[in-house]
RNA sequence: GGUCAAGUAGUUCAGUUGGUUAGAAUGCCGGCCUGUCACGCCGGAGGUCGCGGGUUCGAGUCCCGUCUUGACCGCCA
């Protein structure tokens, strides 16, 4: 037997007992007369003790063991001389009788603690070492745990977790594919799943009912800190539903999971329209943690010579309580954020609101105290607040002041990680103009239904046509997105018209799904999570490589072993010969 | 495809207007140490300053190119 407790249970009440521990040495102390070692194991840390009288066979081998051995160590649990209140077994020690070495370790390139002196880099190459760390490996029992809830609670609501092809067809709408080629059907290729889409509505079709799947899906597109080219979806899909029903379902899902796992009970979930949300926060994602909305000031500033405000299609501004006092390096360091080409922006006017009510602003060769003083009204300002104002074209404008809001409520300290801020997003516009190939796509996907009182818009004004389309939007993070499906396979044609689809096309692609729902197609809405980005969500994390066990890099590469690499000639001949096959019949 | 930042000891970093033999901490190795738990003390080894080119009497430092890493924009129905 390797072990009969870990390294994380023993306590005072053990004292006494003969045990056997197994683990990783987290660090051994010599102090010359007696030998301490630190013995690690997921669970926790035990300390071993050998003392003078101890036999030189195990004070030898003590001496040759370092960090990271893998050592079976049988001894007493003793009551400590001196104990350790920061960990739990900190009141006992193992008086070592027996030692082996059951692996030994070479020199690790980084240490195996909370802060580690590993850069990125480095702990990805050698992720085994890092995920042994305490805070890393803690993400993924949280990442655990969340799955097991949301299992649970869904298994409860009656949903059939049901598993959808990984090789399937590739389609040409949305994200590029990940392409595998087939061996055996020379010059054709499966795609990897960007969700399973098409396969939840077919089930749904089916009779399921109620579906979800906790699920890989892959996009070969470029990567940022929340973006993996493969990632989890929690991907859900309901028979006999309105959007309310959707709605409702998953908020209970969402708050089981605050309360299972971080016992938080989250207050409410309001709803915004896309075209509010895009008006008071010029973003579909805002964070709703703090306040510093929009205020639309294009017609309070047209009343003087500044040209700048008088030739701009928008100017906006935003009160940032308390910043009145910025000084003017932290003016220019500001000015300069919103001109990164990142951001974009031309300039930055300010308007100080002083705590003596009077005001000091950028434009005061334009403006007198009056208009100061009606800016400040229209942006809800009070004294000590610092009001900031943009302007231009409307859309690029509101980004901007979007980007703007968020800095300032970093600067500020509005954004409190274990505040949790639910917010549904409704009312997406069901297409959007694509200048490059000038043609409407969907927003979302091309199954969205329009709502039911825009359908007529759809011949004459589809751009203003909004879809049964929701997001769920935590702290500012899209955590979750779905519509109600359509599930007429005339309406589904149409759409497919509007997308630019020939009838030859759409059949092509989607002919399997419309003939399905020529079969009796039940009514039908859907939605699915970023588990990635939820559980870093929760575990007050910017990046999802944390909560993934073997994440890529920025390149899409997994620097430990090296993928994508080249593959053998072999390989590559039974492929590329069968390529040019069709061409020699 | 683009913007920005970084690349110096095993590791994390410092390195001034270009100027002796490139430093610190930590890790590693050796010695001492009976209550440590970030153990302590003494000593030691360890460097192609990412790579290539240029400017200069002289380059870790300046210039050009390139590679790698990260953040972001584009992209992500």
């Amino acid at each position: 037997m390797y072990r009969t407790h870990t390294c994380g249970e023993l306590r005072i009440s053990d004292v006494g007992e003969i045990v056997t521990l197994s683990g990783w040495v987290q660090k051994r102390r010599n102090l010359g007369g007696m030998t301490f070692i630190d013995l690690r194991d997921r669970y926790g840390i035990t300390q071993l003790v050998l003392d003078e009288k101890a036999p030189d066979e195990l004070k030898s081998l003590a001496e040759k063991i370092g960090r990271e051995f893998v050592l079976q160590v049988k001894g007493v649990v003793l009551e400590r001389q001196s104990k350790n209140s920061k960990i739990p077994t900190g009141e006992i020690e193992i008086d070592i009788k027996e030692m082996n070495t059951l692996s030994p370790s070479i020199t690790p390139p980084f240490t195996i603690q909370a802060d580690t002196d590993g850069g990125d880099d480095l702990r990805m190459k050698y992720r085994y070492l890092d995920l042994r760390r305490d805070n890393v490996r803690k993400n993924l029992v949280l990442r655990s745990k969340m799955a097991i809830a949301i299992r649970n609670y869904l298994d409860e609501q009656e949903f059939i977790e049901t598993e959808t092809p990984v090789l399937m067809k590739s389609t040409p709408e949305g994200a590029r594919d990940f392409v595998v080629p087939s061996r055996m059907n020379p010059g054709e290729f499966y795609a990897l799943p960007q969700s399973p889409q098409v396969f939840k509505q077919l089930l749904m079709v089916a009779g399921f009912d109620r579906y979800y799947q906790i699920v890989k899906c892959f996009r070969d597109e470029d990567l940022r800190a929340d973006r993996q080219p493969e990632f989890t979806q929690i991907d859900c899909e309901m028979s006999f539903v309105e959007q309310e029903d959707v709605l409702e379902m998953f908020e209970g899902m969402t708050r089981h999971l605050f309360k299972k796992v971080k016992d938080v009970e989250v207050a409410d979930f309001p709803r915004i329209p896309y075209a509010e949300a895009m008006e008071k926060y010029g973003s579909d994602k805002p964070d709703i943690r703090f306040g510093m909305e929009f205020n639309d000031l294009t017609d309070t500033v047209k009343n003087k010579d500044f040209a700048i405000f008088n030739d701009a299609e928008y100017v906006v501004g935003i009160a940032a309580p308390g910043a009145a006092s910025y000084s003017r390096k932290q003016l220019d360091a500001l000015t300069k954020y919103v001109k990164r080409p990142q951001v974009g922006a031309k300039g930055l006017v300010y308007v100080k609101y002083n705590e003596d009510g009077t005001f000091k602003s950028s434009v005061d060769k334009f403006y007198d105290t009056e208009d100061l003083e009606m800016w400040a009204n229209v942006c809800d300002a009070k004294p000590g607040d610092l009001i900031l104002l943009l302007s231009g074209d409307k859309e690029a404008t509101q980004v901007q002041m979007c980007e703007l809001r968020l800095e300032m409520g970093r600067q500020l300290d509005l954004m409190d990680k274990n505040e949790f801020k639910p917010l549904w997003v409704v009312d997406f516009p069901l297409l959007e103009w694509d200048e490059e190939t000038n043609r409407y796509h969907a927003m979302h996907h091309p199954f969205t239904a329009p709502k039911p009182e825009d359908i007529e818009l759809l011949e004459t004004e589809p751009g203003k046509v909004r879809a049964n389309a929701y997001d769920l939007v935590i702290n500012g993070v899209e955590i979750g997105g779905g519509s109600v499906r359509i599930f007429n396979s005339e309406l589904q044609s149409k759409m497919f018209g509007l997308l630019g689809f020939t009838p030859e096309q759409a059949d092509a692609q989607f002919g399997f799904l419309m003939n399905a729902f020529k079969y009796g197609a039940p009514p039908h809405a859907g939605i699915a999570f970023g588990f990635d980005r939820l559980v870093s969500l929760f575990a007050g994390l910017d990046t999802i490589r944390d909560v993934i066990a073997f994440p890529k890099n920025n390149s899409g590469r997994d620097v430990m072993n090296q993928a994508p690499s080249a593959i053998a000639d072999e390989q590559l001949k039974e492929l590329l010969i069968k390529l040019e096959a069709p061409e020699e019949k």
